[in-house]
DNA sequence: TAGATATGATACATAATGTATCCTTTGCAG
DNA sequence: CTGCAAAGGATACATTATGTATCATATCTA
């Protein structure tokens, strides 16, 4: 996915014309047409123009993420990384709630205390 | 912030030299100093080389953010937002790491005893 | 203080961009 | 059908930005 694809898939989930979006930010209908093609390149401020209006990361535009969103909540994301949750196979499967409510960060940083605690007690006991 | 500015933070960081990272990025030292001094614009290709060897966003680089955390891969951000995990589910399948160790069925189940243990002690106290 | 190292500044050839304009397709009213 | 208009793709070209070599300017340090 480029980010000539990601545009026009935008653009068209509102609608928008070319011209109405080039409008908007500022440039040519010709220009837009050109990002959408991938022949051209928007400079920095078009590019974040384009994130703002469309309310999706950069890094969505330009296909380096599969989501829109622009970014996990860092504790969540600490989360995440704490437990090494990032094998895909278990991660389509599994989020971590317990009787239907997610867990808090204090929650899951205990539950690895926890978890640590446990073993070294096996460990050494 | 500007992108030149968190190419510089970013290098420093890792206390590299422009030649170091220009190298690295397949581009002359001066196009790097040229990007650290935003008189230039890398090229998107160059931007998300950039992104990827300093593990940040695209975002995060343009000064859009102002955390460096990548969006989650979508499968990691469904694990996040929607789990529910039952006993039964971590019993076949469930398969956390703590300290590259995976959880046994026991240790889930303990997770799972000590979860509600806590959330009861919130509640009732 | 000379040499090495790192980085900023500059010039200029080269490459990319922005826009006007033309072309093609599609939908629809008459 | 036919003609028209809207939307978007293609092209040409003047303009602008970029990439790199090279020079200049610190900053260490032996």
């Amino acid at each position: 996915m480029n980010i000539g694809n990601r545009i026009a898939e935008l653009r068209d989930a509102r609608a928008l014309t070319q011209e109405q979006l080039a409008t908007t930010l500022g440039i040519s209908r010709a220009a837009l047409s050109h990002y959408e093609k991938n022949r051209r390149q928007p400079d920095f401020d078009t590019l974040i123009k384009l994130a703002d209006e469309f309310n999706v990361s950069v890094d969505y535009l330009l296909g380096r993420t599969k989501r829109p969103e622009i970014t996990l909540d860092p504790v969540v994301r600490q989360f995440v990384d704490d437990l090494e949750l990032s094998e895909q196979e278990i991660l389509e499967r599994f989020s971590l709630k317990v009787d239907g409510t997610k867990l808090s960060p204090e929650e899951a940083k205990r539950f690895i205390a926890f978890v640590r605690a446990e073993r070294s007690m096996e460990t050494n006991g």
